[in-house]
DNA sequence: TATAAATGAGCGAGTACTCGCTCTATAGCA
DNA sequence: TGCTATAGAGCGAGTACTCGCTCATTTATA
């Protein structure tokens, strides 16, 4: 009966943010991102009731992202050497083919306007490598610890290794082995 | 022939910025700041010509004092999985107990306030640390992977432990042991 | 035509930093 | 050992600017 809200308009939106927030930082003026996007300031509050919202539906969007990216081939059937190494793979690739994406995802964790709900909500998504890990350690293949310790264990050393891969583009395969390696040695029962 | 700048005033700004970046990030206003030092926000500025300044400051601030924490009592003489041991245990008891420098660090190291010429002094301190991994990947001990991404590994997981302990202060001994021994498997030559 | 999206000037609450002033530790002198 | 001149620390109201957000108006759609 009246004009809907367009789809392509919030995600103009949320690509806006994620450029200025990953040059800038979250503290981003608003005015730019709607700038950026194309549209007028006022249409960002529309879309987004405030900017905490923003932050935090920018979080969740860029996380769904992410499962996408890792769940779309996820090889459920194969060995879980397989399935591990698989999650690193599609994870190691994805930051380095979205830097920015991974420095607002960064930014957002660390700035204490995305809420515990909303980060909980973003793991939810990695429920199936979750899963998988937990089953892995009561096999006794891997390490005793819990199984969150073991999943932060590969995000920071997947981080760190993508951290390298950034700095130095030309030893992709290098530094995505050495890492795997690494994380692997850490996390296998000896 | 006049009044002498106060070393006290100095590090009093120094730990009200602290206190506040710890809890509202590195754009917490000049004005709070200097009003928990006791100071006047005038004052702020006749120590560090402008915010930026007082910023990088603070990342060298705490990066010294974490550096006297580690290197204090350094077993120079000793194996070198004692003094890699060494210098995990001291990171990550500092850590522990300073909570919210530790929060500090990762927010100027995120915040592109601080320039990579105070990034760089900052971890000249840790030389010694570095040459000792440096010469153990000559021996063979370690992996033959480049040093910076050896100590960056050391970093993150030292980091991970910390932020656990953090969460779980009852079962310190045990993730400060886990995440050791997740790290020297990371590292160690097979 | 009724409804809601779209807009950007405008608002008031901050922001980093300045400025004119007061206060005080020291140097120099007797 | 006092006394004073002086550089510069200390201060917080003031300044120019930026921020998130609102609202009156215009535009598009069912």
């Amino acid at each position: 009966m009246a004009r809907p809200k367009s789809e392509d308009k919030q995600k103009a939106i949320l690509n806006a943010a994620i450029q200025e927030i990953a040059e800038h930082g979250v503290s981003a003026p608003t005015a730019r991102i709607a700038k950026i996007a194309g549209v007028g300031e006022g249409s960002l509050f529309t879309y987004f009731s405030n900017k905490d919202e923003l932050l935090n539906q920018l979080y969740l969007y860029i996380k769904e992202e992410l499962r996408e990216s890792m769940m779309s081939d996820y090889p459920k059937t194969e060995s879980v050497q397989n399935r591990i190494r698989h999650a690193w793979n599609t994870y190691v690739k994805w930051g380095v083919a979205n830097p920015q994406k991974r420095i607002v995802l960064a930014k957002l964790g660390m700035s204490n306007k995305v809420s515990e709900q909303t980060k909980t909500q973003g793991s939810e998504a990695f429920a199936d490598i979750f899963n998988m890990i937990s089953e892995s350690t009561a096999n006794g293949l891997l390490r005793n610890y819990p199984t969150s310790f073991l999943s932060a264990i590969m995000g920071s050393l997947a981080d760190t290794t993508m951290n390298f891969i950034a700095g130095n583009p030309a030893q992709t395969e290098y530094f995505n082995n050495a890492g795997f390696e690494a994380f692997w040695s850490a996390i296998v029962n000896a």
